[in-house]
DNA sequence: ACGAATTCGGGAAAATTAGCGTCAAATATC
DNA sequence: GATATTTGACGCTAATTTTCCCGAATTCGT
């Protein structure tokens, strides 16, 4: 395991919150914990999670609010609620709000520890990139396994290995938004954050690459206060 | 919806099989059954399905050993398995066998329609995502997920974050009246509380977006003394 | 019940702010 | 040592918030 997965595990009974900690450290996983709803949105908003379990009642905001207010930014984030009760409505509204997974107390461990490995492993493969050789944007195509850049003269401009991964991640997601966190995650391997203006200036040269007119940039949308588009209509 | 996602549904109960099979073509999903387990296998081979909804206890091979031989070739496809006993031994070996999901009977229809929504969008990708991610108003239609509004003549209107939020939670509540405080609360994270006329704007801009008459709005409701609630009758 | 007072939302434009664009210099990497 | 990457300063602009005015709706007072 490259590095430890990381979990953020809201809730507010101390012995239950340590005993689940405890096992998913265990288990090999990196364990941020919170007592109530409010920290646990903090947590959240300055750490990269694989995973988020939240106890639905909690003092201050609940794990529904939670999850809504996670789920209302562009959080693909898997997440999994932990409840006393069982009712119906209970589990509805749940996953209304947008829970991946669901567990009604009081639980089984090992039951717990499996749903939490096929979630972690689920929100993974949202990384895998799909192979691409090459992508035509305008008159120019990069061939990802060379790291050039082909212009429409024929002439050849090397990439380097973080711009061809960025671009790759941008093709990949083309027409969506990407998030600063997502590209960091990806690109930058979760736990070196770079600070501030980095992934602009990767967004700067590609414009100078492929924009023609970088002040109007067509294919490398930003997006304020979330990240960078990339928009293509050819393919 | 362009084309229809598939389910194959493995169940031996004739009453509880064209149940589910009601609901979820109403859904809108093609469903294949099959009445065992062997059966379930041979439809398996021959399609290709978004999901697998498999009864543990089923004639000939049961739910178990179909999901096992599933996943021997195909470890894509979400499965899902319903079980009238609700034993953790059940649930264990189920999730070790690569269950995503699991149902205890009786179980509640709304819960497995939701379950299966999860879980058909969980194992699409790319551009099948969109149209999950998409919601129509009139003849204008949100892409929440590269944050532009595309307008009945194509153009685009570029949206921002939060107004997307702001619509992402209105359209979530759609039919019921969101109080302005909820409104600040999963919108504004909480601490952060800007007073009296801001989400009003946000409204004003929405209605020039989607009213034919901004003055006799449609969808755009305003409560007094309550907040705003966002009708929608064709969803 | 009636008008008066008050509160609340519509509306637009001005003020503010937060986040990006840009670049040059510093640092890391090979 | 050369190239790649990161940092930090600074200006700028889109996005958000505030301000202000108006009219409609609701409540108050008699």
């Amino acid at each position: 395991m490259p590095n430890k997965k990381r979990i953020l595990l809201a809730e507010d009974e101390d012995h239950l919150l340590e005993a689940i900690k405890l096992n998913l450290e265990l288990e090999g996983y990196k364990v941020s914990t919170a007592t109530n709803g409010k920290k646990a949105l903090q947590i959240f908003k300055e750490e990269r999670f694989n995973l988020v379990i939240l106890d639905v009642m909690m003092p201050e905001i609940d794990g529904f609010v939670v999850a809504e207010t996670i789920r209302l930014e562009n959080s693909e984030v898997p997440i999994m609620f932990l409840t006393a009760k069982n009712t119906n409505e209970d589990k509805i509204s749940g996953l209304k709000k947008g829970a991946d997974d669901y567990l009604t107390k009081p639980f089984n461990l090992e039951e717990l520890i499996l749903r939490v490995n096929n979630l972690v492993k689920r929100g993974l493969k949202g990384d895998e990139l799909k192979e691409f050789n090459s992508y035509k944007i305008g008159d120019k195509t990069i061939h990802f396994n060379s790291f050039e850049l082909v212009n429409a003269d024929e002439s050849i401009t090397p990439l380097t290995k973080k711009e061809t991964m960025l671009l790759k991640l941008l093709i990949e997601r083309r027409n969506e938004a990407v998030s600063r966190e997502q590209i960091l995650e990806t690109v930058w391997n979760y736990d070196v954050y770079p600070s501030t203006r980095t992934i602009d200036n990767f967004i700067l040269t590609f414009r100078k690459y492929f924009e023609p007119d970088p002040k109007n940039p067509v294919f490398f949308h930003s997006i304020r206060g979330v990240g960078y588009k990339f928009t293509d209509n050819q393919h």
